[in-house]
RNA sequence: CGGGACGUGGCGCAGCUCGGUAGCGCGCCUGAAUGGGGUUCAGGAGGUCGCGGGUUCGAAUCCCGCCGUCCCGACCA
Protein backbone atom coordinates (compact mmCIF):
# COMPACT_ATOMS: atom_id res chain seq x y z
CA UNK A 1 0.00 0.00 0.00
CA UNK A 2 2.15 3.54 -0.83
CA UNK A 3 -0.67 5.83 0.02
CA UNK A 4 0.56 5.41 3.64
CA UNK A 5 4.43 6.05 2.60
CA UNK A 6 4.30 8.98 0.92
CA UNK A 7 3.17 12.23 3.31
CA UNK A 8 0.98 14.50 2.46
CA UNK A 9 2.62 16.84 -0.01
CA UNK A 10 3.71 20.12 1.01
CA UNK A 11 1.94 22.03 -0.65
CA UNK A 12 -1.45 20.54 -0.24
CA UNK A 13 -1.96 20.88 3.57
CA UNK A 14 0.86 22.59 5.74
CA UNK A 15 0.11 21.42 8.55
CA UNK A 16 -0.77 17.75 8.19
CA UNK A 17 2.53 17.47 6.18
CA UNK A 18 4.20 18.99 9.05
CA UNK A 19 2.64 16.63 12.08
CA UNK A 20 3.23 13.68 9.95
CA UNK A 21 7.11 14.73 9.31
CA UNK A 22 7.97 15.11 12.52
CA UNK A 23 6.35 11.58 13.53
CA UNK A 24 7.35 9.88 10.18
CA UNK A 25 11.30 10.91 10.67
CA UNK A 26 10.84 9.82 14.78
CA UNK A 27 11.53 13.20 16.19
CA UNK A 28 8.62 13.36 18.55
CA UNK A 29 5.99 11.08 19.85
CA UNK A 30 3.02 11.13 21.27
CA UNK A 31 2.24 10.57 25.01
CA UNK A 32 -1.29 10.40 27.43
CA UNK A 33 -0.55 13.72 29.07
CA UNK A 34 -2.41 16.62 26.08
CA UNK A 35 0.22 17.94 24.64
CA UNK A 36 3.18 16.93 26.10
CA UNK A 37 5.33 15.25 23.71
CA UNK A 38 8.55 13.06 23.60
CA UNK A 39 11.70 13.94 22.04
CA UNK A 40 12.94 11.22 20.55
CA UNK A 41 16.22 10.21 20.07
CA UNK A 42 16.71 11.56 16.46
CA UNK A 43 15.04 14.54 17.40
CA UNK A 44 17.36 14.70 20.66
CA UNK A 45 20.25 14.48 18.85
CA UNK A 46 19.36 17.56 16.54
CA UNK A 47 18.70 19.05 20.06
CA UNK A 48 22.39 18.46 21.32
CA UNK A 49 23.97 19.81 18.75
CA UNK A 50 21.69 23.09 18.61
CA UNK A 51 23.22 23.01 22.24
CA UNK A 52 26.02 22.68 21.72
CA UNK A 53 26.32 25.20 19.16
CA UNK A 54 24.58 27.90 21.15
CA UNK A 55 26.33 26.96 24.44
CA UNK A 56 29.39 27.41 22.96
CA UNK A 57 28.31 31.14 21.46
CA UNK A 58 27.07 32.01 25.06
CA UNK A 59 30.47 30.51 26.58
CA UNK A 60 32.79 32.61 24.34
CA UNK A 61 30.77 36.24 25.58
CA UNK A 62 31.92 35.11 28.98
CA UNK A 63 27.83 33.50 30.78
CA UNK A 64 28.00 30.85 32.70
CA UNK A 65 25.49 27.91 33.33
CA UNK A 66 23.92 27.29 36.29
CA UNK A 67 20.68 25.49 37.13
CA UNK A 68 17.93 27.28 38.68
CA UNK A 69 15.08 25.08 40.54
CA UNK A 70 11.57 23.63 38.69
CA UNK A 71 9.05 24.94 41.58
CA UNK A 72 8.55 29.04 42.12
CA UNK A 73 6.52 30.11 45.02
CA UNK A 74 3.62 31.82 44.00
CA UNK A 75 4.06 34.71 45.88
CA UNK A 76 7.21 35.39 43.92
CA UNK A 77 5.74 34.90 40.65
CA UNK A 78 3.28 37.91 41.96
CA UNK A 79 6.07 40.40 42.68
CA UNK A 80 6.39 41.68 39.06
CA UNK A 81 3.15 43.12 38.47
CA UNK A 82 3.16 42.72 34.30
CA UNK A 83 5.01 39.71 34.35
CA UNK A 84 2.21 37.63 36.85
CA UNK A 85 -0.51 39.28 34.55
CA UNK A 86 1.10 37.71 31.78
CA UNK A 87 1.42 34.46 32.62
CA UNK A 88 -0.72 33.44 35.26
CA UNK A 89 -3.08 32.21 32.53
CA UNK A 90 -0.42 29.51 31.39
CA UNK A 91 0.63 28.24 34.82
CA UNK A 92 0.45 25.19 36.36
CA UNK A 93 0.29 24.65 40.00
CA UNK A 94 1.40 22.44 42.28
CA UNK A 95 -0.58 22.48 45.77
CA UNK A 96 0.03 19.00 47.37
CA UNK A 97 3.24 17.51 48.50
CA UNK A 98 4.18 14.97 50.75
CA UNK A 99 0.05 13.91 51.03
CA UNK A 100 -0.74 17.09 52.57
CA UNK A 101 -2.33 20.43 51.04
CA UNK A 102 0.58 23.02 50.79
CA UNK A 103 0.41 26.39 52.75
CA UNK A 104 1.79 28.03 49.63
CA UNK A 105 1.23 26.98 45.96
CA UNK A 106 4.48 26.29 44.14
CA UNK A 107 3.88 27.33 40.21
CA UNK A 108 6.08 25.24 37.79
CA UNK A 109 8.20 27.86 36.19
CA UNK A 110 6.60 28.99 32.95
CA UNK A 111 10.00 31.43 33.19
CA UNK A 112 12.82 31.90 36.13
CA UNK A 113 12.96 35.31 36.34
CA UNK A 114 10.82 35.41 39.67
CA UNK A 115 12.99 32.18 41.30
CA UNK A 116 16.45 33.75 39.86
CA UNK A 117 16.13 36.95 40.67
CA UNK A 118 14.91 36.86 45.08
CA UNK A 119 18.42 34.25 44.93
CA UNK A 120 20.70 36.52 42.31
CA UNK A 121 20.32 39.33 44.44
CA UNK A 122 22.27 37.70 47.41
CA UNK A 123 25.05 37.56 45.13
CA UNK A 124 25.31 41.00 43.99
CA UNK A 125 26.29 43.87 46.58
CA UNK A 126 28.73 46.00 44.54
CA UNK A 127 29.57 47.35 41.17
CA UNK A 128 32.08 44.93 41.34
CA UNK A 129 29.83 42.05 41.03
CA UNK A 130 28.42 42.94 37.80
CA UNK A 131 27.89 42.16 34.91
CA UNK A 132 26.67 38.83 36.41
CA UNK A 133 25.82 36.38 33.33
CA UNK A 134 23.88 33.78 34.03
CA UNK A 135 22.31 31.05 31.55
CA UNK A 136 20.71 27.97 31.95
CA UNK A 137 19.43 24.95 30.14
CA UNK A 138 16.17 23.87 31.34
CA UNK A 139 12.08 22.34 30.55
CA UNK A 140 9.20 24.94 31.29
CA UNK A 141 5.57 24.79 31.80
CA UNK A 142 3.07 26.70 29.91
CA UNK A 143 -0.44 25.56 29.57
CA UNK A 144 -1.43 26.28 26.52
CA UNK A 145 -4.73 25.47 24.68
CA UNK A 146 -3.88 24.13 21.87
CA UNK A 147 -0.71 22.14 21.12
CA UNK A 148 1.51 21.50 17.91
CA UNK A 149 5.15 19.54 17.96
CA UNK A 150 8.06 21.24 19.29
CA UNK A 151 6.03 24.90 18.06
CA UNK A 152 3.92 24.68 20.76
CA UNK A 153 3.83 22.20 23.92
CA UNK A 154 2.92 22.33 27.18
CA UNK A 155 6.68 21.27 28.52
CA UNK A 156 9.33 22.24 26.38
CA UNK A 157 13.59 22.72 26.59
CA UNK A 158 14.97 25.63 26.78
CA UNK A 159 17.80 28.32 27.10
CA UNK A 160 17.06 31.21 29.62
CA UNK A 161 20.04 33.81 29.87
CA UNK A 162 19.89 36.24 32.83
CA UNK A 163 22.27 39.16 33.18
CA UNK A 164 22.49 42.08 35.67
CA UNK A 165 24.50 45.19 34.62
CA UNK A 166 25.47 48.39 36.32
CA UNK A 167 24.17 50.31 33.86
CA UNK A 168 20.97 51.10 31.30
CA UNK A 169 23.55 51.12 28.57
CA UNK A 170 24.95 47.69 29.51
CA UNK A 171 21.94 46.32 29.87
CA UNK A 172 20.56 47.79 26.73
CA UNK A 173 24.46 46.15 24.41
CA UNK A 174 23.65 42.70 26.55
CA UNK A 175 20.10 42.10 24.79
CA UNK A 176 21.06 43.39 21.59
CA UNK A 177 24.49 41.32 21.76
CA UNK A 178 22.14 38.11 22.41
CA UNK A 179 19.78 38.54 19.64
CA UNK A 180 23.12 39.16 17.16
CA UNK A 181 24.26 35.75 18.31
CA UNK A 182 20.53 34.31 17.70
CA UNK A 183 20.49 35.75 14.66
CA UNK A 184 24.68 34.20 13.85
CA UNK A 185 23.14 30.57 14.99
CA UNK A 186 20.15 30.68 12.93
CA UNK A 187 22.41 32.38 9.59
CA UNK A 188 25.27 29.93 10.52
CA UNK A 189 24.02 26.63 12.01
CA UNK A 190 20.17 26.58 11.03
CA UNK A 191 20.32 28.09 7.64
CA UNK A 192 17.39 30.17 8.75
CA UNK A 193 17.60 33.25 8.13
CA UNK A 194 15.78 35.54 10.64
CA UNK A 195 14.57 39.49 10.32
CA UNK A 196 15.18 41.29 13.78
CA UNK A 197 13.50 44.12 15.26
CA UNK A 198 11.76 45.13 18.27
CA UNK A 199 8.69 44.19 19.79
CA UNK A 200 5.95 46.51 19.92
CA UNK A 201 4.48 47.02 23.63
CA UNK A 202 1.61 45.02 22.76
CA UNK A 203 3.80 41.79 21.55
CA UNK A 204 6.73 42.24 23.98
CA UNK A 205 7.41 40.23 26.80
CA UNK A 206 5.24 41.03 29.63
CA UNK A 207 7.79 42.89 32.21
CA UNK A 208 9.94 43.64 29.81
CA UNK A 209 11.03 47.40 29.19
CA UNK A 210 12.05 46.42 25.15
CA UNK A 211 11.75 43.08 23.50
CA UNK A 212 13.68 41.81 20.40
CA UNK A 213 12.93 38.58 18.15
CA UNK A 214 14.53 36.68 15.43
CA UNK A 215 11.47 35.96 12.91
CA UNK A 216 12.81 33.87 10.06
CA UNK A 217 10.06 32.98 7.47
CA UNK A 218 8.54 29.25 7.10
CA UNK A 219 7.55 27.73 3.61
CA UNK A 220 3.82 28.52 4.52
CA UNK A 221 5.19 32.20 4.53
CA UNK A 222 4.07 32.58 8.05
CA UNK A 223 6.60 33.72 10.62
CA UNK A 224 8.12 31.96 13.80
CA UNK A 225 8.83 33.81 16.24
CA UNK A 226 12.30 31.79 16.83
CA UNK A 227 14.18 33.55 19.66
CA UNK A 228 13.92 36.87 21.59
CA UNK A 229 16.17 39.00 24.07
CA UNK A 230 14.38 40.71 26.77
CA UNK A 231 15.83 44.14 27.98
CA UNK A 232 14.10 44.24 30.95
CA UNK A 233 15.46 47.74 32.70
CA UNK A 234 14.47 48.11 36.19
CA UNK A 235 11.53 46.64 36.40
CA UNK A 236 12.72 42.78 37.76
CA UNK A 237 15.14 44.97 40.07
CA UNK A 238 12.46 47.01 42.12
CA UNK A 239 10.42 44.28 42.01
CA UNK A 240 13.14 41.43 43.63
CA UNK A 241 14.96 44.28 45.26
CA UNK A 242 18.23 43.73 43.60
CA UNK A 243 20.62 46.66 44.48
CA UNK A 244 24.10 47.77 44.30
CA UNK A 245 26.74 49.71 45.64
CA UNK A 246 27.77 51.83 42.43
CA UNK A 247 31.85 53.21 41.68
CA UNK A 248 30.61 56.24 44.11
CA UNK A 249 29.20 54.98 46.68
CA UNK A 250 25.25 55.14 46.03
CA UNK A 251 22.91 52.67 46.18
CA UNK A 252 21.39 51.67 42.56
CA UNK A 253 18.90 48.79 41.35
CA UNK A 254 20.23 46.61 38.56
CA UNK A 255 19.23 46.69 35.05
CA UNK A 256 18.86 43.12 33.83
CA UNK A 257 18.27 41.08 30.66
CA UNK A 258 17.16 37.71 29.60
CA UNK A 259 16.74 35.83 26.46
CA UNK A 260 15.87 32.43 25.14
CA UNK A 261 15.50 30.03 22.45
CA UNK A 262 13.58 26.37 22.80
CA UNK A 263 12.68 23.25 20.96
CA UNK A 264 10.56 25.28 18.47
CA UNK A 265 13.74 26.26 16.93
CA UNK A 266 13.36 22.33 15.65
CA UNK A 267 10.30 23.03 14.61
CA UNK A 268 12.05 25.88 12.55
CA UNK A 269 13.82 23.60 11.49
CA UNK A 270 11.61 21.30 9.87
CA UNK A 271 9.36 24.20 8.46
CA UNK A 272 12.24 26.21 7.03
CA UNK A 273 13.68 22.98 4.72
CA UNK A 274 11.55 20.09 4.52
CA UNK A 275 10.36 18.97 1.48
CA UNK A 276 7.72 16.22 0.13
CA UNK A 277 10.12 13.48 1.15
CA UNK A 278 10.23 14.83 4.69
CA UNK A 279 13.16 16.54 6.59
CA UNK A 280 16.06 17.99 5.05
CA UNK A 281 18.87 18.82 7.67
CA UNK A 282 21.55 21.29 7.05
CA UNK A 283 24.65 19.46 7.51
CA UNK A 284 25.86 21.32 10.88
CA UNK A 285 22.86 20.53 12.54
CA UNK A 286 22.15 16.59 11.23
CA UNK A 287 23.09 14.01 13.66
CA UNK A 288 23.87 11.88 10.81
CA UNK A 289 25.75 13.80 7.88
CA UNK A 290 26.48 11.24 5.40
CA UNK A 291 25.10 7.51 5.62
CA UNK A 292 26.77 4.59 4.12
CA UNK A 293 24.63 2.28 2.41
CA UNK A 294 26.16 -0.91 1.55
CA UNK A 295 24.39 -3.13 -1.44
CA UNK A 296 25.37 -7.21 -1.54
CA UNK A 297 23.89 -10.60 -2.73
CA UNK A 298 25.94 -13.03 -1.56
CA UNK A 299 27.72 -13.57 1.91
CA UNK A 300 31.03 -13.32 -0.14
CA UNK A 301 29.93 -10.03 -1.30
CA UNK A 302 28.26 -8.68 1.68
CA UNK A 303 31.82 -9.28 3.75
CA UNK A 304 33.85 -7.33 0.72
CA UNK A 305 31.11 -4.56 1.14
CA UNK A 306 30.92 -3.87 4.70
CA UNK A 307 35.12 -3.99 4.48
CA UNK A 308 35.06 -0.68 2.36
CA UNK A 309 32.00 0.47 3.66
CA UNK A 310 34.19 0.48 7.23
CA UNK A 311 37.05 1.59 5.90
CA UNK A 312 35.25 4.52 4.18
CA UNK A 313 33.43 5.00 7.68
CA UNK A 314 36.46 5.12 9.50
CA UNK A 315 38.53 7.79 7.62
CA UNK A 316 35.18 10.25 7.49
CA UNK A 317 34.64 9.33 11.16
CA UNK A 318 37.46 12.77 12.20
CA UNK A 319 35.54 15.51 10.34
CA UNK A 320 31.88 13.83 9.60
CA UNK A 321 29.32 12.23 11.79
CA UNK A 322 29.29 9.07 9.68
CA UNK A 323 27.07 6.00 9.99
CA UNK A 324 27.01 2.61 8.18
CA UNK A 325 23.45 1.02 7.48
CA UNK A 326 24.61 -2.35 7.65
CA UNK A 327 21.12 -3.58 9.03
CA UNK A 328 20.52 -6.87 7.16
CA UNK A 329 16.83 -6.51 7.70
CA UNK A 330 15.93 -3.71 4.67
CA UNK A 331 16.73 -3.94 1.44
CA UNK A 332 18.27 -0.53 -0.04
CA UNK A 333 15.51 0.88 -1.64
CA UNK A 334 13.86 0.93 1.89
CA UNK A 335 16.90 2.44 3.80
CA UNK A 336 17.06 5.22 0.65
CA UNK A 337 13.62 6.52 1.68
CA UNK A 338 14.12 6.41 5.60
CA UNK A 339 17.19 8.08 5.64
CA UNK A 340 16.28 10.89 3.02
CA UNK A 341 12.85 10.98 5.12
CA UNK A 342 15.11 11.59 7.63
CA UNK A 343 16.89 14.24 6.17
CA UNK A 344 20.73 13.00 6.18
CA UNK A 345 22.46 15.37 3.64
CA UNK A 346 24.51 12.38 2.01
CA UNK A 347 24.33 9.29 1.15
CA UNK A 348 27.28 7.22 -0.30
CA UNK A 349 26.10 3.54 -2.19
CA UNK A 350 28.35 0.74 -2.23
CA UNK A 351 28.02 -2.37 -3.91
CA UNK A 352 30.15 -5.08 -5.53
CA UNK A 353 30.23 -3.53 -8.84
CA UNK A 354 31.78 -0.25 -6.45
CA UNK A 355 34.36 -2.26 -4.38
CA UNK A 356 35.49 -3.58 -7.82
CA UNK A 357 35.80 -0.22 -9.64
CA UNK A 358 37.25 1.35 -6.29
CA UNK A 359 34.33 3.70 -6.38
CA UNK A 360 31.07 4.99 -4.39
CA UNK A 361 27.69 6.60 -5.88
CA UNK A 362 27.29 9.55 -4.33
CA UNK A 363 23.98 10.90 -3.53
CA UNK A 364 22.89 14.52 -2.51
CA UNK A 365 19.56 15.01 -0.47
CA UNK A 366 19.37 18.55 -2.28
CA UNK A 367 20.59 19.86 -4.86
CA UNK A 368 21.68 23.22 -6.08
CA UNK A 369 22.38 24.24 -9.17
CA UNK A 370 22.99 22.44 -12.08
CA UNK A 371 24.84 19.69 -9.54
CA UNK A 372 24.31 15.70 -10.18
CA UNK A 373 21.83 14.57 -7.66
CA UNK A 374 24.02 10.94 -7.89
CA UNK A 375 27.00 10.74 -8.91
CA UNK A 376 30.14 7.83 -8.78
CA UNK A 377 33.31 8.75 -7.88
CA UNK A 378 36.50 7.58 -7.41
CA UNK A 379 36.29 6.61 -3.02
CA UNK A 380 39.54 8.63 -1.80
CA UNK A 381 38.02 11.34 -4.08
CA UNK A 382 34.88 10.93 -2.94
CA UNK A 383 36.11 10.98 0.74
CA UNK A 384 38.32 14.55 0.16
CA UNK A 385 35.47 16.51 -1.38
CA UNK A 386 32.28 15.54 0.93
CA UNK A 387 33.39 18.21 3.42
CA UNK A 388 33.48 20.42 0.75
CA UNK A 389 30.43 19.04 -0.20
CA UNK A 390 28.58 19.40 2.91
CA UNK A 391 29.49 22.85 3.40
CA UNK A 392 28.19 23.52 0.00
CA UNK A 393 24.74 21.94 0.77
CA UNK A 394 24.98 23.81 4.06
CA UNK A 395 25.51 27.09 1.96
CA UNK A 396 23.17 26.19 -0.38
CA UNK A 397 20.15 25.90 1.73
CA UNK A 398 20.76 29.29 3.42
CA UNK A 399 20.43 30.92 0.18
CA UNK A 400 17.54 29.19 -0.87
CA UNK A 401 15.56 29.76 2.49
CA UNK A 402 16.77 33.34 2.17
CA UNK A 403 15.52 33.75 -1.34
CA UNK A 404 12.21 32.19 -0.74
CA UNK A 405 11.94 34.77 2.53
CA UNK A 406 13.08 37.95 -0.06
CA UNK A 407 10.74 36.41 -2.37
CA UNK A 408 7.66 36.39 -0.27
CA UNK A 409 8.13 40.16 1.31
CA UNK A 410 6.12 43.16 0.10
CA UNK A 411 8.11 46.87 0.40
CA UNK A 412 6.45 50.09 -0.35
CA UNK A 413 3.01 48.95 -0.10
CA UNK A 414 0.32 52.05 0.86
CA UNK A 415 -3.04 50.20 0.16
CA UNK A 416 -4.65 48.90 2.42
CA UNK A 417 -7.00 46.21 -0.04
CA UNK A 418 -3.99 45.42 -1.21
CA UNK A 419 -2.51 44.20 2.29
CA UNK A 420 -5.54 42.40 2.82
CA UNK A 421 -5.68 40.91 -0.18
CA UNK A 422 -1.90 39.43 -0.05
CA UNK A 423 -2.65 38.13 3.52
CA UNK A 424 -5.76 36.66 2.71
CA UNK A 425 -4.19 34.65 -0.11
CA UNK A 426 -0.04 33.64 -0.20
CA UNK A 427 0.77 35.45 3.32
CA UNK A 428 4.25 36.78 3.46
CA UNK A 429 5.78 39.46 5.15
CA UNK A 430 4.29 42.73 4.27
CA UNK A 431 6.84 46.07 5.62
CA UNK A 432 4.57 48.93 5.97
CA UNK A 433 4.24 52.54 7.77
CA UNK A 434 2.68 52.55 10.89
CA UNK A 435 1.65 55.52 13.47
CA UNK A 436 2.51 53.56 16.18
CA UNK A 437 -1.00 52.76 17.85
CA UNK A 438 -2.12 49.61 18.94
CA UNK A 439 -5.50 50.25 17.60
CA UNK A 440 -4.28 49.88 14.15
CA UNK A 441 -2.66 46.71 15.29
CA UNK A 442 -5.63 45.68 16.47
CA UNK A 443 -7.55 46.35 13.97
CA UNK A 444 -5.57 44.98 10.73
CA UNK A 445 -5.22 41.42 13.70
CA UNK A 446 -8.47 41.43 13.26
CA UNK A 447 -9.09 42.10 9.75
CA UNK A 448 -5.85 39.78 8.49
CA UNK A 449 -4.53 37.67 11.28
CA UNK A 450 -1.72 39.38 10.65
CA UNK A 451 0.52 41.21 13.56
CA UNK A 452 3.56 43.39 13.81
CA UNK A 453 6.67 40.82 14.12
CA UNK A 454 8.83 43.53 14.54
CA UNK A 455 9.91 47.28 14.46
CA UNK A 456 13.22 45.84 12.03
CA UNK A 457 16.49 47.14 12.90
CA UNK A 458 18.28 49.15 10.27
CA UNK A 459 19.32 46.51 7.87
CA UNK A 460 15.99 45.31 6.68
CA UNK A 461 14.16 48.15 6.67
CA UNK A 462 13.23 49.78 3.67
CA UNK A 463 14.59 52.62 1.87
CA UNK A 464 11.32 53.89 0.28
CA UNK A 465 9.56 52.79 3.44
CA UNK A 466 6.23 54.81 3.39
CA UNK A 467 5.57 57.64 5.61
CA UNK A 468 1.44 56.91 6.34
CA UNK A 469 0.32 54.49 8.51
CA UNK A 470 -1.41 51.31 6.64
CA UNK A 471 -4.09 50.85 8.41
CA UNK A 472 -5.67 54.72 9.72
CA UNK A 473 -3.20 56.58 7.25
CA UNK A 474 -1.99 59.07 9.92
CA UNK A 475 1.51 60.01 10.26
CA UNK A 476 3.96 56.81 9.99
CA UNK A 477 6.35 56.44 13.22
CA UNK A 478 8.35 53.24 12.12
CA UNK A 479 8.93 51.32 9.24
CA UNK A 480 7.15 47.74 10.53
CA UNK A 481 6.94 43.50 9.03
CA UNK A 482 3.25 42.38 9.05
CA UNK A 483 3.25 38.26 9.12
CA UNK A 484 0.88 35.60 10.15
CA UNK A 485 2.89 33.73 12.85
CA UNK A 486 2.57 30.66 14.73
C1' C B 1 -13.04 27.44 25.62
C1' G B 2 -16.29 28.18 20.50
C1' G B 3 -16.87 25.67 15.34
C1' G B 4 -15.76 21.13 12.48
C1' A B 5 -13.94 16.06 11.74
C1' C B 6 -12.64 11.62 14.03
C1' G B 7 -11.62 7.49 17.94
C1' U B 8 -11.97 -0.35 15.50
C1' G B 9 -4.61 -5.19 16.58
C1' G B 10 1.73 -1.07 16.38
C1' C B 11 0.16 2.34 11.87
C1' G B 12 -3.62 3.53 7.98
C1' C B 13 -8.59 2.15 7.23
C1' A B 14 -13.46 -0.86 6.06
C1' G B 15 -17.70 -2.68 8.73
C1' C B 16 -22.26 1.04 11.70
C1' U B 17 -27.59 3.32 7.53
C1' C B 18 -30.81 -2.10 8.00
C1' G B 19 -27.92 -5.13 15.79
C1' G B 20 -26.27 -11.71 15.28
C1' U B 21 -20.00 -11.67 18.50
C1' A B 22 -14.55 -8.33 13.65
C1' G B 23 -12.04 -7.73 8.43
C1' C B 24 -8.34 -5.51 4.81
C1' G B 25 -3.46 -3.18 3.69
C1' C B 26 1.13 -2.01 5.92
C1' G B 27 4.16 -3.31 9.96
C1' C B 28 5.73 -7.40 13.42
C1' C B 29 7.58 -12.90 14.32
C1' U B 30 9.63 -17.74 11.82
C1' G B 31 11.83 -19.85 7.39
C1' A B 32 13.66 -19.59 2.47
C1' A B 33 14.96 -17.02 -1.66
C1' U B 34 16.04 -11.77 -2.92
C1' G B 35 19.15 -7.21 -2.59
C1' G B 36 21.89 -0.64 -7.48
C1' G B 37 14.84 3.21 -5.24
C1' G B 38 9.77 1.06 -0.47
C1' U B 39 11.52 -7.44 -2.79
C1' U B 40 8.84 -12.13 -2.97
C1' C B 41 6.67 -16.63 -1.27
C1' A B 42 5.02 -19.78 2.75
C1' G B 43 3.63 -20.12 7.78
C1' G B 44 2.35 -17.32 12.39
C1' A B 45 1.25 -13.84 16.56
C1' G B 46 -1.64 -9.79 17.77
C1' G B 47 -8.11 -6.51 18.94
C1' U B 48 -13.14 -7.14 25.82
C1' C B 49 -14.07 -2.03 18.48
C1' G B 50 -11.79 5.25 23.48
C1' C B 51 -14.39 4.93 28.62
C1' G B 52 -19.00 4.47 31.54
C1' G B 53 -24.09 3.62 31.55
C1' G B 54 -28.74 2.31 28.97
C1' U B 55 -32.07 -0.39 25.28
C1' U B 56 -32.08 -5.63 23.62
C1' C B 57 -32.26 -12.70 23.94
C1' G B 58 -27.93 -10.36 21.63
C1' A B 59 -24.37 -3.88 20.70
C1' A B 60 -18.34 -2.02 17.04
C1' U B 61 -23.38 -0.99 15.08
C1' C B 62 -29.07 2.14 18.43
C1' C B 63 -29.59 5.95 22.86
C1' C B 64 -27.30 9.06 26.95
C1' G B 65 -22.99 10.89 29.39
C1' C B 66 -17.79 11.43 29.61
C1' C B 67 -12.69 11.30 27.78
C1' G B 68 -9.17 11.88 23.97
C1' U B 69 -6.98 13.23 19.05
C1' C B 70 -6.63 16.35 14.72
C1' C B 71 -8.10 20.86 11.91
C1' C B 72 -10.02 26.14 12.11
C1' G B 73 -10.47 30.28 15.77
C1' A B 74 -9.41 32.92 20.75
C1' C B 75 -4.55 32.65 24.15
C1' C B 76 0.62 31.99 23.50
C1' A B 77 7.65 30.65 22.56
Amino acid sequence: MSSDRKLTPLGEDFSAWYNEVVLRAELVDYTPVKGSLVIRPYGYAIWELIQGALDGMFKATGHENAYFPLLIPESLLAKEAEHIEGFAPQTAVVTRGGGKELEEPLVIRPTSEAIIWPIMAGWIQSYRDLPLLINQWANIVRWELRTRPFLRTLEFLWQEGHTAHATQEEAEAEARQMLGIYRRFMEDWMAMPPVTGRKTEREKFAGADRTYSCEPMMQDNRALQAATSHNLGQKFSRAFEVKFQTEAGEHDYVWSTSWGASTRLIGGLVMTHGDDVGLILPPKLAPIQVVVVPIYKSSAERASVLEAAERIRASLDRNVRVKVDDRDTLNPGAKFYEWERKGVPVRLEIGPRDVAAGQVMVVRRIVFGDAERKVAMGESEAIAMLEGLLETMQAGLHERALDRRERNSYRGLKDYGEFKQIMSQSGGYIYTGWCGGEECESKVKDDTKATIRVIPDPEFRSDDAPDKCIACGAESTNEVVWARAY
